[in-house]
RNA sequence: GCGGUAUUGGUGAAGUGGUUAACACAUCGGUUUGUGGUACCGACAUGCGUGGGUUCGAUUCCCACAUACCGCCCCA
């Protein structure tokens, strides 16, 4: 084969991208009631945005991120996340200014980038929805955003939902549990994974995310982020909760839960769910959180924000695996032509009885009439036209109910002008009787 | 970046160091004129991911590369 696709992307073919429709409509539904507007942003950006907002001290960051020089030299990545280009966006359009309401609130679908070895459920392109939300402290803010994302999973069919949520208090709270958190793990420096060691000098909040059994041992013990939250962090995070109680939303709280990005702060939550998809391992198909703080840094005013994100190849195999496709759309009409000049004909009046509204195919392929029929039949079609010799001289159609398998003539006339009357006595009437 | 497994037609696949690469599904055609199902008949990989090598001879052995899947790292 000459040419494959790119190293770990897809393509989605008409049969799946039907689901993919379903899920993005039902998305903008649910972001039209809760009143978020789309904002669509470029699909690179200069690697710095995306370096600087992710934490530039981590070389996780420019290991996965698909960046390259343009034809001016400039290093331009490919988005890896949706947050940093819409904050960009917000600065750069000013969005914090006074004639916008507050809060300023958008959302996005589309796809993401990183430079990975592909494995399960991860590609180098992959799609994301997400919303963000900038302009308020307000936890009531954090709580709708969850609930956001939990209406827009059950509009989806995806239901036995888990939230977990966890808060990583502000930067006094971080200072403090960071400080805390080396005191505790340093003594068994030796004990734990290579990888440990390094994450326990860059960033030993990571040590609570490791898989390893050697870290385990000590994580299970590990002095929780709750217990350092400033009054102000514990405040806010305790609203939270109350609010979600209040919407009668189920939560468990995961104090080990952390971040990838150092944007994060205060609330963060995941919805996790099982399903026979996944080999009903719980996976975790939304994340998100507030990043207060970030506007600032991209030279903003100091502006309070939060988000989450969905990836939208698992919500995809959730949604076929909890229900049934939409149906594929009817086909009213196959028009059988039995010769080039009947083929002529067929392309006229498929053209009027598409005008009248109604979907229409034929054959191209110049083959035979009990082929056609077949096609016709394994498409579902409604009616089916035939046009041979007979037809040409006489000028009408043979029109023939499949179900009933009757058929009669209608002068092409007719079938150019009056279609919708055809279909109602064939087709509506017929199903009534 | 590291490791494991895999790669045969439109699809699912069997198979062997040597003159015709099973079988099934799908598709197309036929079983007398232009009508859906079934049955029966026929057609359908000069080719076994790509490039090298070993060999008298490779789809089968070796190497490299590509891609896919599964792990590690990491996770946006």
């Amino acid at each position: 084969m000459k040419y494959q696709k790119p190293k770990g992307t897809a393509d989605v073919l008409p049969d799946t991208s039907r689901l993919w429709d379903y899920v993005e409509t039902k998305s903008r539904q649910i972001f039209d009631r809760y009143r978020f507007g789309e904002i669509r942003v470029p699909m690179f950006e200069s690697y710095d945005l995306y370096a600087r907002s992710s934490g530039d001290t981590s070389d996780i960051v420019t290991k996965e991120m698909y960046d390259f020089h343009d034809k001016g030299d400039r290093h331009m990545a490919l988005r890896p996340e949706g947050t940093a280009g819409v904050v960009r966006a917000f600065v750069e359009n000013k969005l914090y200014g006074p004639e916008y309401p507050k809060p300023y609130r958008v959302y996005y679908m589309g796809p993401m980038f990183r430079y990975e070895r592909p494995q399960s459920g991860r590609q180098r392109e992959f799609h994301q929805i997400g919303v963000e939300a900038f302009g308020s402290e307000s936890p009531l803010l954090d709580t709708e955003v969850i609930q956001l994302g939990v209406d827009l999973l059950h509009a989806v069919g995806v239901h036995d939902l888990r939230l977990a949520i966890n808060t990583l208090g502000d930067p006094a709270t971080r200072d403090a549990y960071h400080q805390a958190l080396v005191d505790y793990f340093a003594p068994h420096r030796a004990e734990l994974s290579e990888d440990s060691q390094i994450r326990l000098e860059k960033n030993p909040l990571r040590i609570l995310d490791s898989k390893d059994p050697r870290d385990k041992v000590f994580v299970k013990d590990a002095p929780s982020i709750l217990d350092y939250l400033t009054p102000a962090a514990q405040n806010h995070f305790a609203a939270v909760k109350t609010a979600l109680d209040g919407l009668n939303i189920d939560y468990t709280v995961d104090p080990t839960m952390v971040r990838g990005l150092d944007y994060y702060n205060h609330t963060i939550f995941e919805i996790m769910t099982s399903s026979p998809a996944f080999g009903n391992k719980e996976l975790t198909v939304l994340a998100g959180g507030r990043y207060d703080g970030l506007v600032e840094q991209f030279g903003g005013p100091a502006t309070p924000g939060v988000g989450f994100g969905i990836g939208l190849e698992r919500l995809i195999l959730l949604v076929q695996q909890a229900q049934q496709l939409p149906p594929a759309p009817d086909l009213n009409v196959y028009i059988v032509s039995l010769n080039d000049q009947a083929g002529e004909e067929a392309l006229r009046l498929a053209h009027a009885i598409r005008n009248a509204g109604f979907t229409v195919d034929m054959d191209f392929m110049a083959r035979k009439a009990k082929g056609q029929f077949k096609t016709a039949n394994r498409e579902n079609a409604q009616l089916v036209i035939t046009l041979g010799e007979d037809e040409l001289a006489n000028q009408v159609a043979s029109i023939k109910q499949m179900a009933t398998g009757k058929q009669q003539q209608v002068p092409f006339n007719t079938v150019e002008n009056n279609f919708q009357s055809i279909y109602q006595h064939l087709v509506e009437e017929g199903e009534q009787e």
